[in-house]
RNA sequence: GAGCACGUAGCGCAAUUGGUUAGAGCGUUAGAUUGUGGAUCUAAUGGUUGCGGGUUCAAAUCCCGUCGUGCUCCCCA
């Protein structure tokens, strides 16, 4: 045997066989919600204008320079593989001029995005989100439906113990006010905060809110918080999404110190979060809110929008961890076709392609010859009718069918295998 | 970008703490008289101990480097 010469690169891994039957259950669940609710799929390029993410990003993270994968192309484009989904889905609005289309347009997606990160807990380079868009619409109706249609998903994959947190970060209006105010608080207990925190005031002074150094838990507990300074038109939009969600029942609580760090997020802001056992906090599986200054920073019309994103890794973890069940599909076969001899293994091949045109499924193992290792890997595959199909029967066209339960084995004329099949299958 | 831990058959593990030829189990493949599964039994398959260097009479074991993995910090769209 070589040595593996080439591995996946850090960060990147092969989505098995057997992750399948999980992937397929959240992405059912994704798009069952998504139509119920009158979403769209939507499908957005990889490979995007570098510019087209790090426009609303501002210049003081390491997203730009460290987080994105960017390169240029032969063409000396300045590109990069897309990190979110929002900004490409904007785009898509734009250029589309979606702006003609009764309001809100409502849109889902669902692939793979890339981010230049350490891999760690829930963190790949490659990893998969879905998300649910709804653009042109500002009533807080919509904040709602989505956070309903995102809870509902890890309802859908009876995942328990999941608590929905809600803030509002204001807008362009209130919060550069928020921030001044905030900034000055901190600033005079500068002292008390540990020294990444006293670079973060200069640079992302909202961040220090959801710091878990425990000497800046304390400033922050005195630390003002944005609902009591939100503007009136920031003021009435949280407070009717509240209405909301408390009469949809939705188990949320209010985390004043959830925060974005971009721009272009305004107002509402949420994460849907798995409480372990002890009370933790595991991470988020969903995160979402308002957006409605994008659309403007990306040259394009005043669209007040709303929107959230999951991540699948996560939930698949945490599923895995659950031990939550995958069922098998209904397209897993039933029936086993085993064949004995030359003359009897051609024959199969073309009754197997029968059945296929009945659309009924079946499994074959047409590559081993003994009828032991056959009946073998039916057994294993947990399969109960297996048609057995030999030198005899292909002369005297026939086919003996086995019960594998019981062990009771029948004749089938040739011709009325595909029927009597149908009807077993039925069961 | 910083730190801690880990790396042995496909998988999950063992190797009396530096001592001979690195072991079972599960899995896979095949067989137990020629056309009948599950149980059992038998056998085969499978590793230059991630890679490279060093120390030593002797290295899976100690040291350095490197790659990878897990986790924490940074960052988090």
């Amino acid at each position: 045997m070589n040595k593996v010469k080439y591995q996946t690169l850090t960060g990147m891994h092969d989505v098995l066989p057997d992750d399948q039957l999980y992937i397929k259950k959240i992405d059912k669940a994704v798009e069952g919600v998504a139509n119920y609710y009158g979403f769209s799929k939507i499908e957005t390029p990889i490979v995007e204008q570098a510019e087209l993410f790090s426009k609303g990003v501002g210049a003081d993270t390491d997203i730009i320079g460290k987080e994105m994968y960017t390169f240029r192309t032969k063409g000396a484009d300045f590109v990069c593989l897309r990190p979110e989904g929002t900004a490409g889905i904007m785009r898509s609005y734009i250029e589309h001029g979606m702006h003609n289309l009764p309001q809100p347009v409502k849109l889902w997606y669902l692939g793979p995005f890339f981010r230049y990160e350490k891999p760690q807990a829930g963190r790949f380079r490659q990893f998969h989100q879905f998300g649910f868009e709804a653009l042109g619409e500002k009533t807080p109706s919509i904040d709602c439906q989505i956070i309903q249609m995102s809870y509902d998903v890890l309802k859908e994959l009876s995942i328990k113990n999941i608590t929905i947190e809600v803030n509002s970060i204001g807008d362009s209006e209130c919060r550069p006010y928020f921030k001044k105010i905030l900034t000055g608080y901190l600033r005079s207990r500068k002292s008390s905060l540990c020294s990444d925190c006293q670079r973060r005031l200069k640079e992302n002074p909202l961040r220090i809110l959801d710091c878990k150094e425990e000497k800046c838990q304390r400033v922050k507990a005195g630390a003002p918080q944005i609902i009591d300074h939100l503007c009136e038109d920031c003021h009435t939009h949280f407070k009717q999404v509240l209405e909301f969600l408390d009469e949809l029942e939705l188990p949320y609580t209010l985390n004043p110190y959830l925060v974005r760090g971009l721009d272009y997020y305004t107002k509402t802001v949420f994460e849907i979060v798995e409480q372990a056992e002890d009370g933790q906090s595991n991470g988020s599986l969903i995160g979402g809110g308002r957006y409605d200054n994008l659309a403007k920073i990306l040259g394009g019309r005043d669209t007040p929008s709303c929107g959230s994103a999951g991540g699948i890794e996560r939930i698949l973890s945490l599923m895995k961890n659950k031990e939550i069940k995958t069922k098998k599909s209904k397209d897993e076969p039933q029936i086993f076709l085993a064949q004995l001899g030359q003359l009897a293994k051609r024959k199969s091949m073309k009754l197997f392609e029968e059945f296929r045109a009945a659309k009924i499924p079946m499994a074959e193992s047409f590559s081993k010859d003994s009828l032991k290792t056959q009946l073998r890997t039916a057994d294993k595959m947990g399969i109960r009718w297996v048609l057995i199909f030999g030198q005899k029967e292909a002369l005297e066209d026939f086919i003996t069918l086995r019960d594998m339960d019981s062990g009771v084995q029948k004749e089938i004329k040739l011709d009325k295998v595909v029927q009597e099949m149908k009807t077993k299958v039925k069961k």
